[in-house]
DNA sequence: TATGAATGAGGATTCATTCAT
DNA sequence: CATGAATGAATCCTCATTCAT
């Protein structure tokens, strides 16, 4: 609470360096160093539970020296999500799903890129929904608005297949909200899945979003009109 | 009231140090209190922003005094923990779910009741997902054991759905964790979901769920057949 | 600068204890005593160079529980401020300066009391010149407006002695700003005026005042105009 | 410019790594912009509240390189006082006071040249009241002893006038000393001050020294005993 | 039970200064 | 001369917990 008040200083640069514009390669290498291992140590520890000090030691670099290359330990955990969370918005411009005719396989395709964004198998989305709330409203808001062009790239996704007739969904905000939660089932309930390989899991969770988005029963029940023909 | 009469009501006493005196009803009352005021402020705050300062002022009670209804602030969550999962081991008997015959209505039953559980719509639950690796490895595993049950009683009810082939699943592990986890969406993505009243999201949820189970393809496919016929 | 950022805070409740409403005498008796030690260190050593350590120490207050009564090592600073200025406020009223027939009376009495009102001979007000630019714009505000009374108030009495033809001033603001400058003499200049005693201080310094009120002056020119008659 | 050309320019080096090659006119240049950029930010900011990382911003030198013309930052607030203090003391021959007949005008001239010092208006004068207990024993004394130094002479002129009847004054330290003291008027008060021009505020401290002196006083006790002849 | 005061380790952050290039 | 990275001690402050009453 207190401290919560110390912060709110909008994004400015975020740190000595930046200020001056020093954004050379090893500056952005060390800094994504930093934010890569906190990354992890977030995931293990909890934030909170996690001290600069045990970043100062993950990284190798001095305790007073990470702040040469981060403002603060909040904007770690920003950078961390600004990092893993803008390849999201990228994802529908990069893989050129636009493109894609069928929107089972425009699905899948997004589906898939999500899965596989930070490397780690959606451990870090799993921060978003754990540790948001130590971020100040307005870096907040920054990302929520980076996740909710997601969400309605995937409803547009649903839409189009729902004129095609290839998927059947009663509310598609809901529905692409789930899919998007859903994504986050290993991440957040590793206890009980770590027994699947990730092909597995993939693989059933792929199952399962078809199910959702009622494709197969469209695809019967078209060839089940087709046959009564 | 006095001392002799205050014993015997079951919850192991949290404080060793009084042992015999602390099972009153009168002390269960306060220590309820305690851990609904502050399962309040951790789902509001989260655990580690909230001080046992902030607990003290929420319930009232000296921060110092505290200490004679609570063992540890670590304790508080447990008890927590312990509060809002120990009834969803019990929903299967209490709700006599056994002795339903449909297995759709089963499952049905099971989930409204969980949904329902804290009385709080399943905002208990998030703090399971996100402060839970605050608690020693111990008692995160007597909390996951109980989670755990549940899962497994929701297979159950999945298994035998499909021998009545009523329900058409592929892995009913996977299936039965996610939909637990599915239970979770509107406590985890408030941002998004609060245009729904509650009646609105059940409804979507169980439409959901009831796809994720391939109940409606079962029906049409057994329609099916028999027209077939 | 970031420090700076971090406070402005708006001066509520003081602490913990004061926001419990808990103005026990034993409490305020600690708090003083803190404002007290900590205002000789910082005349010795100046504010940023006194540490929260150091109070701690000289009050023999565990440098945690020093937190239990004041709110941070700023607001000592502003209770410093708070606690010598005030009274001067008062001073008007307490001596009952406005029932003083002859304004150098009303002056002198002023002046003695200024002078007096630490009991440490001014070295209070030190502190104001030196370090008032640590304290957050508003409180420094509230201060200063207390300041301006005063000075608002001497300036009263020279204008009484102009129109009584006992002082000869020019700027009536200007002479009254100057004369509470002076007052702070001995404490700003301590190396070269530790040499008076300080009834001789007082003494020269009432002397000088009187000059520059005009006084001797204006007797003198009466008593000129009188005998030239 | 080779290394040779750098010598012979009077100040002692601050770095003894270099001692030879650090005393070019560009040299000296730069440390002057130093000083005089750091002055501002001291009298602007509090010496402890500027970093050193301001004053490279300010000056454009990186923090680094500033360790190549000053030797620590308490240095440079020893340079300032250096910078505007030694003329202080040269004032007396540089503008030939000695030379002067009238006490009055003698006065006049030193107080005039003491105000316009910095160029800054007194403001530098400012950082000796509050920011010289940062300085080690050693160099405060000769700090002091310079400024003893003009109060002597001061002394010296009131003094004089004193024998030559111009001045009435009772003890020609103390008042050579609030001399001193009351050239920093405005910068000490400057927001009550801030309402005078330059000129306006110059005019009425001159009054205002004449008053303590005794001048006008003595004028006309001469005329009246004159008159009285 | 209740209270308020005490404790002290630990938190994030800053900063003067140094060093290798 | 310049640079940017490194160092680590020191700073203010917080907080769970305990203790005496």
């Amino acid at each position: 609470m207190t401290r919560r008040e110390r912060q709110a200083t909008g994004r400015t640069p975020s740190c000595d360096a930046c200020a001056t514009a020093k954004t050379s390669a090893v500056f952005q290498k060390r800094q994504l160093n930093i934010i890569k291992k906190a990354s992890k140590l977030f995931i293990k520890k909890g934030y909170a539970q996690t001290s600069m000090r045990d970043i100062a030691k993950a990284t190798g670099i001095d305790v007073g020296n990470l702040y040469y290359f981060i403002k603060s330990k909040e904007e770690i955990l920003y950078l961390i999500f600004d990092m893993f969370h803008k390849p999201e918005e990228e994802i529908f411009e990069r893989c050129e799903i636009s493109k894609i005719e069928d929107p089972l396989e425009q699905l899948r395709t997004m589906v898939m890129e999500l899965i596989n964004l930070g490397g780690n198998f959606g451990l870090e989305i799993l921060l978003l929904y754990r540790e948001s709330r130590v971020l100040p409203r307005e870096n907040l808001k920054s990302i929520m608005a980076r996740e909710s062009h997601v969400i309605s790239q995937i409803e547009g996704i649903l839409k189009k297949g729902i004129r095609e007739k290839v998927f059947k969904i009663k509310d598609t905000s809901f529905t692409a909200n789930m899919i998007m939660y859903e994504l986050s089932l290993y991440a957040m309930r590793r206890w009980n899945m770590k027994r699947y390989t990730k092909e597995e899991f993939t693989d059933l969770l792929w199952k399962h979003i078809g199910k959702v988005v009622g494709a197969g029963e469209m695809k019967k029940a078209r060839f089940v009109k087709r046959s009564a023909k």
